[in-house]
DNA sequence: GAATGTGAATTTATTCACAGCA
DNA sequence: TGCTGTGAATAAATTCACATTC
């Protein structure tokens, strides 16, 4: 093991990390036991090299001539992403997207555990989301603290997007999953992740353009 | 203009034109009718000969000395994605996410045309959704044909999203949006893009414990 | 003088190919 | 023998730096 600080980790390593461990349960679902890369590299249409390269950042999790353990990979893979331990998440927006996302399970699954809702509109103030009630954006500094939100999932209107990112940097939630369609500036170091459809539906109009003539 | 077919466009240039759209339609709503590429990297945090080598892929868009037109520079760049036509959308799965993005009025100022949506579900096949009605997923391929449906958006649960898109691309739908936290191989040549928020919170939980320690 | 467009240089990422170990 | 782990080779993306044009 070189390289344990996670220094160096290429940016493009850590989503396909994500992508390694979602296969990798699937396999366990199925009571494989044992993978190599190889086969791990077919089943996700990679290169297998580049599977072994990107684990050998973080270690040495296989044995050679046989191949890795699919339950030590997995305890490997979410060990360096971070996920052996709980991260809460509160969710500032309660339109549609918000609603959505706060009744999707998956998430509390991964170890994300969603604790709290806030919206700015009186209009949906205390409106129930299933396990909990909206509150008032006003008390996501007091909140944020008490219940040590680690990350936040934007879902308001572009228009209010940047302002409320400001906010949450400054009380000092430290990464954002934003939903809204514009790029945010932050003078405080907060980490941004966007989530963008309106420039997905446009890579695949680019490239169904280009098939079409 | 050399490289005027798309055929070796760097992959991570195409997602960056959609950047350099928005944030360009955002400097036309504000009056502004010339950017230059320094101005407009500052803006998006990006290096300016990025911007420049970006747009050579495609042609000459500016004046040397002087800079962009906004417009032109929009214009050009609508072009580049193939976004100066509509396309025709539909909605597979007619849960939270897919009503949630069935209501969203972004995507149709793109040109992204929502024409329908469907559900296998009994009992929410015939509600309404805004403008329309879900459909059962048995009129999927007649209407797919009829309506000339270029673009599907998936959001089945995960469990079902491989046999959707399979059949997707089997009608002849040449491009999806898939929601499911699901890689699908398809056999039929197909365009898929992931949108996949367990693992945008991953790489956000990556990086928060490397922050933390 | 100012900013584009682009070869060349640099950096980053991927793939090869093989030594090392079960 | 079979598969890992990894330096070396290759490919891709980014950035520099400057000739070119307004």
């Amino acid at each position: 093991m070189r390289n344990v600080d996670k220094k160096d980790v290429p940016a493009v390593t850590v989503p396909r990390l994500a992508l390694y461990l979602r296969k990798l349960r699937e396999l366990r679902a199925r009571g494989v036991e044992r993978v190599s890369s190889k086969d791990l590299a077919a089943m996700i249409e990679l290169n297998a090299a580049q599977i072994r390269k990107d684990f050998s950042y973080f270690g040495e999790f296989g044995t050679r001539g046989v191949g890795y353990g699919v339950q030590r990979l997995i305890d490997e893979i979410s060990h360096c992403l971070g996920l052996d331990r709980s991260w809460n998440v509160v969710i500032v927006g309660a339109g549609l997207m918000g609603t959505a996302l706060a009744r999707y399970r998956g998430f509390g699954e991964q170890g994300f555990h969603l604790v709290g809702m806030f919206d700015r509109s009186e209009t949906v103030i205390g409106a129930s989301y299933g396990a909990g009630r909206v509150r008032s954006v006003a008390e996501l500094e007091e909140f944020c603290r008490a219940e040590k939100v680690d990350i936040a999932m934007v879902t308001v209107p572009a228009t209010e997007a940047e302002a409320t990112i400001q906010h949450l940097a400054a009380i000092g939630v430290r990464a954002i999953l934003n939903f809204a369609p514009v790029k945010v500036r932050t003078d405080v170091d907060v980490l941004v992740r966007q989530v963008d459809l309106s420039s997905e539906l446009m890579s695949l109009s680019f490239y169904l353009d280009r098939e079409q003539g």
